[in-house]
DNA sequence: ATGGTAGGAAGCCTA
């Protein structure tokens, strides 16, 4: 079998960002597509179009904010909706599920601004939430990537203005203690490390002229387990997505997970 | 220059 292709992406609303979705999954041809902003409640996602293109989905919609998706040309199973550790938290932030030999997860990690609001100590709740969750699923020792927008700038080399980020709640030490507390349970940052030296980002705001002075952050990421990180191929961002009409603010970031070694 | 742009909802919120 060829590898696995598995992608995330932060469409901001799947339904403005259709055509965009479509003739990417054509090009790209993910094998699993992780997308979060979807915007929509399951009612009302698209499914016939991507459907069409030989896509299985499972969508966690929420009605104009969060919602999260995986996508997949391989059957999908044992579908989870919702990250645990507090049944009172109503957003859509997570879905989870098994492909093939892959257990796969789609997250919108809260953004946390403005940092003098509620959101930040729910960002911080959340990834405490994360944190528990990945280390009950790396108990499981099997093939794990855990894809999203997880709204943290990993270090100031995956920034274009470091100093202008440093009290923003991507950058803050809070926030980045626990995004290592992930990478301490054992989880490998598919990105990084493939390309130990590069500087590359994978979103850009609307304003300013962001994108065409390449005044970008990295906050997308892919987290494997030791299973999975064993098994990791190719590893890249895709600007094209990017640089179209009515473009998403980000733009996707994939990984090859090969075959099982016999 | 505490602006600017995009999306969704409904005349503001989120990012």
């Amino acid at each position: 079998m060829a590898p696995m292709k598995i992608a995330t992406w932060n469409v901001n609303s799947i339904k403005a960002r259709l055509p965009r979705v479509l003739e990417w999954l054509a090009e790209a041809k993910p094998d699993v597509a992780l997308l979060q902003e979807l915007k929509v409640t399951d009612e009302a996602f698209p499914y016939e179009p991507i459907e069409e293109l030989g896509y299985n989905t499972a969508v966690h919609g929420q009605k104009t904010y969060n919602g999260v998706a995986i996508l997949s040309k391989r059957p999908i199973e044992d579908v989870q909706r919702g990250l645990p550790g507090d049944d009172g938290d109503d957003q859509a932030r997570y879905i989870e599920a098994v492909v093939d030999t892959v257990r796969v997860a789609s997250i919108y990690l809260p953004n946390g601004n403005p940092t003098d609001s509620e959101k930040y100590p729910y960002k911080l709740t959340w990834m405490d939430r994360l944190v528990e969750h990945a280390r009950d699923l790396l108990m499981h020792e099997e093939a794990l990537v855990l894809g999203g927008d997880y709204n943290i700038i990993p270090e100031d080399r995956d920034c274009y203005d470091p100093p202008g980020f440093a009290s923003d709640a991507l950058c803050l030490p809070e926030s980045r203690a626990r995004w290592r507390q992930l990478l301490y349970l054992g989880l490998t940052e598919a990105f990084r490390a493939r390309h130990p030296d590069l500087t590359a980002y994978s979103y850009w705001d609307y304003q300013g002229g962001a994108w065409q002075k390449d005044n970008g952050v990295r906050i997308d990421h892919l987290l494997l387990s030791p299973q999975a990180a064993d098994r990791l191929g190719e590893v890249d961002i895709d600007r094209t997505p990017r640089g179209r009409e009515r473009p998403s603010d980000h733009t996707p970031v994939w990984c090859e997970i090969d075959d099982e070694a016999l």
